[in-house]
DNA sequence: GAGTTCACCTTACTTGAAGTAGGTTACCTT
DNA sequence: AAGGTAACCTACTTCAAGTAAGGTGAACTC
């Protein structure tokens, strides 16, 4: 208002520049706290103009998380090609995800709040995303372990993202913890099994 | 209203059904869509009254997952009295947990729940709570496995729990999964390890 | 048994944020 | 330059969280 009069800006750039600001927002305040309007004036738009894009405060979470996602899948599986053994490609790919965790600390934070959703109309849609996630470390697996049955497969890769996601929220609490320590302690018990620790 | 005129109750009792109510109503609804209104008329009860006992409806939704994850945590607890082995511990742990899940899926779905309160006042409160549980496993741990360090041991309590309640989520897509299966799963992969299975 | 008190309880309000109706203006095409 | 359309706005409704201020009944004194 006080300064330059509003520039018209194509729909796709808009996009682009509301989601950036909605990622700020949401990790910073939380979902709930973050408001729509003030969102609005961040980006210098009114409101409407968000409805008009995302539709709901929902929708625009959720295209947050999307971008978010895709670009920790693309680092974990950047990370995995070219491992000579199983036990390379997994490691690499824990080490990926905890670094990526370390220093894109607004997406995590922002990942993390996916789960607000649950309940809502969204949810699917979270669980949709997240199959993309889950869907690459059963295809790994599948590459690298004899793991069964298909079902099985699946639960496995379930079982391993929740449990590395457990893990980098505790992460958050223990600074002095790097992302190598992380692989580390994540491998001791993913590669070794806890049979090789029992008395 | 049209009934009988409300009864007068000690503030202990009225808070039981107060989050008995409000466990119905945030695990059917979800947390954001469950309405304090609602809930105090299920209750039979003004809204202010919710708040003169729990100061806000996180405050409520704390409450709640308190109590459940008291239950939980004494459930799983008492399952591995008596065990004979660190597999047997375990082994019986995991599969309390996954009955829990079954049989208690209000409960379950409640506790899905608690995540909506990252990013607000309470999540230090929520994060208080977890470690109960955390801090049970990484001390049957500690008494049936070499552990290494202290944080290490905390660590991998997080990784089993944070395994596990993935698991729990993806055993509600499919609903053939029975809890024996899914502990099954679960032993696979933590007792002994994906080296046993690498190609 | 009449008053006093305190815990339990209510009605009626404020506040703030999600979502919407309907109109306006800059840019591009022809 | 006219006209269409995509980008944009002001001003509104609705709904739920949280609050202020006061009412009422049961227990306890005297």
């Amino acid at each position: 208002m006080t300064t330059a009069k509003r520039k018209r800006v194509p729909r796709a750039e808009r996009m682009r520049q509301m989601i950036e600001i909605a990622e700020e927002a949401f990790s910073e305040r939380g979902y709930s706290a973050a408001s729509m309007d003030e969102i609005a004036e961040r980006v210098g738009v009114s409101k409407p103009m968000l409805y008009e894009y995302f539709n709901s405060k929902e929708g625009l979470l959720l295209a947050c998380i999307q971008q978010t996602r895709a670009a920790l899948r693309e680092v974990t599986e950047r990370a995995t090609v070219g491992a000579e053994t199983a036990e390379e490609a997994l490691r690499r790919g824990l080490l990926a995800f905890f670094v990526f965790i370390l220093e894109r600390r607004q997406a995590w934070s922002l990942l993390r709040h996916e789960m607000a959703l649950i309940g809502t109309p969204a949810a699917d849609e979270i669980e949709q995303i997240r199959r993309q996630q889950t869907d690459l470390i059963a295809a790994l697996m599948s590459d690298h372990f004899d793991s069964g049955d298909d079902p099985r497969a699946e639960a496995s890769a379930e079982f391993v993202v929740g449990a590395c996601e457990r893990l980098a929220i505790w992460c958050e609490r223990h600074e002095d913890v790097s992302p190598e320590m992380a692989t580390g302690y994540a491998m001791d018990i993913l590669w070794s099994g806890l049979s090789a620790k029992a008395r």
